[in-house]
DNA sequence: TGGCGGTACTG
DNA sequence: CAGTACC
DNA sequence: GCCA
């Protein structure tokens, strides 16, 4: 039936077939790191590994124009040391006819354009054949016409030399590009020569490309066929990439492109799920992959909404659960009301009377995997154009951080000093709105560049990140489109490599890099494990070493601390953004809250939603009160952690000053109670005398931050969170040898003005 | 070639 | 201490 | 990645 070849798939969870044979040493269990040795080898092995993928990333850069040997075995080094001991069963899964289970995980990604056109009725009855070895009519290509690579001239954006399937006709199973990751690998193959038909020409038909989670038998069910004739050859889905990877033709009979169930011709092991060689007794990748890909068969079809839920209660951390939640409605409703409800009775009057909402666990509905829907939601955004991403917390003037309150285009009489070139260089000297987003002329290019900032954000270098957003950021305040190298080389912060990249972008329409990048399954599971609060680049990178591909295989194999389970419980929760009226009641909580306790306290909502932000990654209070210095602070925090405990409105704590009573942040997670979504939030208790440091601090963005503090350091100053500082001596390292004296805290003008920068609205903050 | 912000909490 | 977090 |  047609319908088979609808199934909904995800093509990221496929490649573990891929180097089933190359267990090695390396890849024992994430668990057996106990120990100071194994700790220790751990570390050297993460090291080399870092090692090796900056290496190799290199040298990709560096070939990506011309030789395409040096890449080849860059990248084979990385496979090699990234993804290996993975066997997943793949013939698990049951191919029943679910129907149209694409509607509903794709729905909104990709207009089936040819489930339409392609009709039914190609079965492999209909041999009429075109002529072997002419290109086939248009009509039979499973890109339609009007997509976009169609209508782009097809030369000019592969090379001659470079169209490595030439002469070769693919077919693909399921036979649609539904889904963006084969819409992508049917792209590919169509730019390097290939022609991907979408109907059955058994003739011409050299290659059937199976997505990895097809079984042989499905292949034959899809095809109507008892058996495929020996001149087609069968491969599954990681084929293509791995020939334009490595830039030829690979032998198509190498076991890791072998479909499940498949009567080898030579040699079958490799099929079954290698239960004879686990490099340990508990091999992480055996059990849980399996059991997960079992469940995911089954459940598959079942859940819509990836509700994150599930373990919410069980975490140990969550204080949530035993609390006499709901009196926070007390609090709202007294805002609502401008009542002051103080005592507990009405609290648990309003608690009885709406005590309806089983917190936080809004449905039980077994949702196994999550992360299918996860891995398959991040791969769609990264194949879409104009996502707002999953992986960027708040900021950084990507797409959607801006807030349409802006009117004025405020044209500033800069009141520049004296000296006025070199700090040109820094960001916090130019106002940024973000606002030119817009019909800007280079949002094509800052789409496509803000790609690979994405990309390189994890763990690769954060350098690179860093640098691609200051061009991005530099790129969209132009008013012209920057067409050519040489134009955009004289911007400040585009360098060679930029430069090069944003004309290959202007011309192609893409970057070849980055499109390589998107497909590899190491990067999606770093993205992936990179979206856990608490887990950063290191343990990311270990975590992909170990092979673990899901959230599963992590919590069922690594001791997690406790910050990392609430961020996998509520990995979605965190994930999502918080709309500004959302962050707008929690602080009116927080606030309501922190005036009971001291009515003289001042709170205000800073962050993303300082800066005009339409939506946020988190929530960010700072508190202070009028000449109180750090010392009468100290226990205000504590106490109002616990009143927000009590009334149900703290959902737990992530990180909160220890040891010292000086202790003045608070990071946890709160809640709403007419909102399933735990959030993130952030507290700061700041010194009087300290607060315009603080409002610096924590109105950002990072990047302008970053900017003031290094122009301040550049002029012998110091700046924190604290205030401004002079006479700053650093050492040979830069080191800083002395406190300095403060010389400014009080406001934000003032550390502005010092340092000879023109005052900066907070929505001017954006770079 | 080495620098790239400055600080605080966790384990 | 390294790792992660905050902006 | 860019810059000094």
């Amino acid at each position: 039936m047609w319908e088979l070849c609808g199934r909904s798939e995800d093509p990221f969870l496929n490649k573990e077939q891929f180097f089933t044979g190359l267990y090695s040493l390396d890849s024992e269990p994430e668990q057996a790191e106990t120990s100071e040795a194994s700790l220790a080898l751990a570390a050297s092995r993460n090291q080399r590994y870092k090692r090796i993928v900056r290496r190799s990333s290199r040298l990709q850069v560096a070939s990506s124009n011309s030789t395409t040997k040096i890449s080849s075995t860059a990248l084979e080094s990385i496979r090699s040391t990234s993804i290996q001991a993975f066997t997943k069963n793949i013939s698990t899964a049951a191919p029943e006819p679910v129907v149209s289970e694409n509607n509903i995980n794709m729905a909104d990604s990709t207009p089936d354009i040819s489930a339409v056109t392609t009709a039914p009725s190609t079965a492999p009855a209909s041999l009429e054949c075109t002529p072997r070895h002419l290109p086939p009519p248009e009509s039979s290509r499973i890109l339609p016409v009007h997509t976009k690579v169609a209508k782009r001239k097809r030369t000019p954006v592969v090379p001659a030399k470079k169209q490595i399937f030439g002469g070769m006709y693919f077919y693909f199973i399921p036979n649609d590009i539904k889904n963006p990751v084969r819409k992508f690998r049917v792209q590919k193959a169509d730019e390097h020569g290939g022609f991907c038909l979408k109907e059955w020409r058994e003739q011409d038909i050299t290659h059937i490309i199976v997505d990895s989670k097809l079984k042989y038998s499905d292949v034959l069910k899809s095809l109507r066929r008892e058996f495929i004739p020996d001149h087609i050859a069968i491969v599954n889905d990681t084929y293509i990439s791995d020939c334009l990877a490595f830039a030829r033709i690979l032998n198509h009979d190498q076991f890791q492109y072998k479909v499940a169930g498949q009567p080898s011709t030579t040699e079958n092991s490799f099929l079954l799920p290698q239960p004879h060689s686990p490099p340990l007794s508990s091999t992480p990748s055996e059990t849980p992959l399996c059991d997960q890909q079992s469940s995911s068969a089954t459940t598959q079809s079942l859940h819509i909404r990836p509700q994150l839920s599930k373990r919410a209660n069980d975490t140990p951390s969550s204080a949530a659960g035993d609390r006499p939640t709901d009196s926070q409605l007390a609090v709202e409703a007294e805002l609502k009301a401008s009542v002051t409800t103080d005592d507990l009775v009405s609290q648990q009057l309003a608690a009885e009377l709406l005590s309806t909402p089983g917190p936080s666990t809004t449905q039980e509905c077994e949702v196994k995997d999550e992360l299918d829907i996860m891995i398959a939601e991040a791969v769609r955004m990264g194949d879409l154009p104009l996502d707002d991403d999953i992986s960027a917390p708040d900021d950084g003037g990507t797409s959607s951080d801006e807030e349409p309150i802006r009117a004025v285009k405020r044209k500033k009489p800069v009141a520049r000093t004296g000296n006025s070139k070199w700090q040109d260089k820094f960001q916090c000297m130019h106002a940024n709105d973000g606002k030119q987003q817009e019909g800007n002329p280079n949002a094509r290019t800052i789409e496509i560049l803000s790609e690979m900032q994405k990309y390189y954000e994890m763990t690769k270098d954060q350098w690179r990140s860093i640098s691609y957003r200051k061009g991005i950021s530099v790129l969209r305040k132009q008013t012209k489109k920057i067409c050519t190298a040489a134009e955009a080389r004289k911007l400040p912060m585009i360098g060679e490599s930029l430069a090069k990249k944003i004309e290959e972008i202007v011309e192609t329409d893409r970057l070849r890099k980055l499109e390589y990048a998107q497909l590899e399954p190491g990067d999606v599971a770093l993205k992936l494990f990179l979206g856990v609060y608490g887990v950063g680049p290191s343990v990311a990178a270990r975590w992909v070493q170990s092979g673990y591909k899901t959230l599963d295989d992590v919590v069922k194999n690594v001791r997690l601390t406790a910050s990392q389970k609430v961020g996998i419980d509520h990995y979605q929760d965190f994930a999502s953004r918080i709309p500004r009226d959302e962050v707008k009641r929690h602080g009116d909580i927080v606030m309501s809250t922190a005036a009971n306790l001291d009515s003289q306290l001042q709170l205000q909502i800073m962050g993303s939603y300082r800066r005009g932000s339409k939506d946020c990654g988190d929530i960010d209070i700072m508190i202070t009160k009028p000449g109180v210095s750090a010392q009468e602070i100290s226990g205000l925090l504590d106490e109002l952690i616990e009143r927000l405990f009590e009334i149900g409105f703290a959902m737990c704590g992530l990180a909160m000053s220890r040891g010292r009573d000086d202790g003045s942040k608070w990071h946890g997670a709160s809640k709403l109670l007419d909102v399933p979504t735990w959030r993130r939030i952030d507290l700061l208790v700041v010194p009087w005398d300290e607060r315009g440091a603080a409002l610096l601090y924590f109105t950002g963005n990072d990047i302008f931050n970053r900017s003031m503090r290094l122009l301040a350091s550049k002029k012998g100053y110091g700046l924190n969170q604290r205030g401004l500082f002079k006479d700053i001596l650093r050492g040979p390292q830069r080191q800083k040898l002395n406190d300095g004296t403060k010389v400014a805290g009080d406001s934000e003008e003032e550390i502005f003005e010092i340092l000879g920068v023109p005052y900066r609205k907070p929505e001017e903050r954006i770079c």
